[in-house]
DNA sequence: GGGTACATGTAATCAGTTACATGATTTA
DNA sequence: TAAATCATGTAACTGATTACATGTACCC
């Protein structure tokens, strides 16, 4: 079972496994929904179908219920726990993916009409103040110090990680289109005169 | 023709070929390296097979050189600056993606020994300090202030907006860590005292 | 008891990635 | 002229996305 094999979806999923006990993808779901799942997007039908993948490596068991919805619960196999520890101490150099569609459309701005780069800002600004202002309230409403407990990081600490590096990156984006902004602004300002 | 089936890397091939003209592959892949690959990769592959693709849409135009390298250039059509249009008036509601696989190994950093918060801080400090000095010295390299004329953004504005974005994320990603070291401090300290 | 939202899955398609392969130019 | 690097492409695979489909629990 050799370890090449694995994407950033089956360490999120062993991950996942490994903290919180046996799962349902549903669980997955919504663990990823209320965490990483705000700036990576992890569709649900993955984490359906990766669990099955890891299964067959060895990595989780299946166990299917027999009533009711017939969940398929999912534990982590002593393979899966040391395969998720093998990658933790395996550097990953792999660079970061920063993938905005609004950025890829001011970027061909000039390719529209003269107030194009305007009416893309005036678009994006309040989409990233509002992502900015929720991530903040989020942080606000966060845990107290309990959480810093001697090297125990808990799920909520976990998203506390997550909600942090959001506001980071959503001030960086409110930064960058305020300045597109003030740009168009100098640039009319600049054409009036001329 | 409908547009539906058009997907960023289109509107990337698109976007690059109206501005620039009639290009190769390879033209591409130079620009898309020296601009906003810095941040979305698309590998060559991509921007060999999506041409070919736009053509069939009849949104491309290819000619072929006889000699040499037998190079296939590609022009825009009329078909294919009016989808270009359309899409940059067409507000783009997706999220940005931010793909950061250090970040998913710190999420999960409790399930490894209990200094692997801290060597992942470690690892990913240096990485992001690196790119952020990359980027803030090609910032400095920029073109003066002739490139703001009027509303017409050239190549070298378009760079300068990449470079302007990767020095506000990596500005946010540098402090990020630089919080997680502290709190891995704050945390052996604590524990020392116990 | 009817509607609505939650929950659970499967199948087909397609975009993205990796791997392979080779020709053309430049430089030592 | 040999080596190295730049340039150009194709093919196979696989992971991701979309679409479909249905069952279950809750609420009015």
């Amino acid at each position: 079972m050799s370890t090449d094999q694995l994407s950033s979806t089956s360490y999120l999923v062993l991950g996942l496994i490994a903290r919180e006990g046996a799962s349902t993808p549903y669980d997955l779901k919504r663990h990823v929904a209320a965490t990483i799942g705000n700036f990576w997007s992890f569709p649900h039908a993955l984490l359906y179908k990766e669990p099955p993948r890891l299964v067959d490596l060895g990595l989780l068991t299946e166990v299917r219920e027999l009533d009711g919805r017939r969940r398929r619960l999912f534990t982590i196999t002593s393979a899966g726990a040391g395969a998720l520890q093998a990658w933790l101490e395996r550097p990953s150099w792999e660079a970061t993916e920063l993938r905005d569609p609004g950025l890829l459309q001011l970027f061909f701005a000039d390719q529209g009409s003269s107030d194009t780069q305007g009416d893309i800002a005036r678009e994006q600004l309040p989409i990233h103040r509002a992502k900015l202002s929720a991530y903040e309230t989020e942080e606000q409403l966060g845990p107290g110090p309990e959480g810093a407990r001697s090297g125990h990081l808990t799920l909520e600490h976990w998203r506390g990680q997550t909600v942090r590096m959001g506001v980071l990156y959503e001030r960086a984006a409110v930064e960058f289109w305020e300045g597109v902004t003030a740009d168009v602004a100098a640039g009319e300002a600049a054409a009036a005169l001329a």
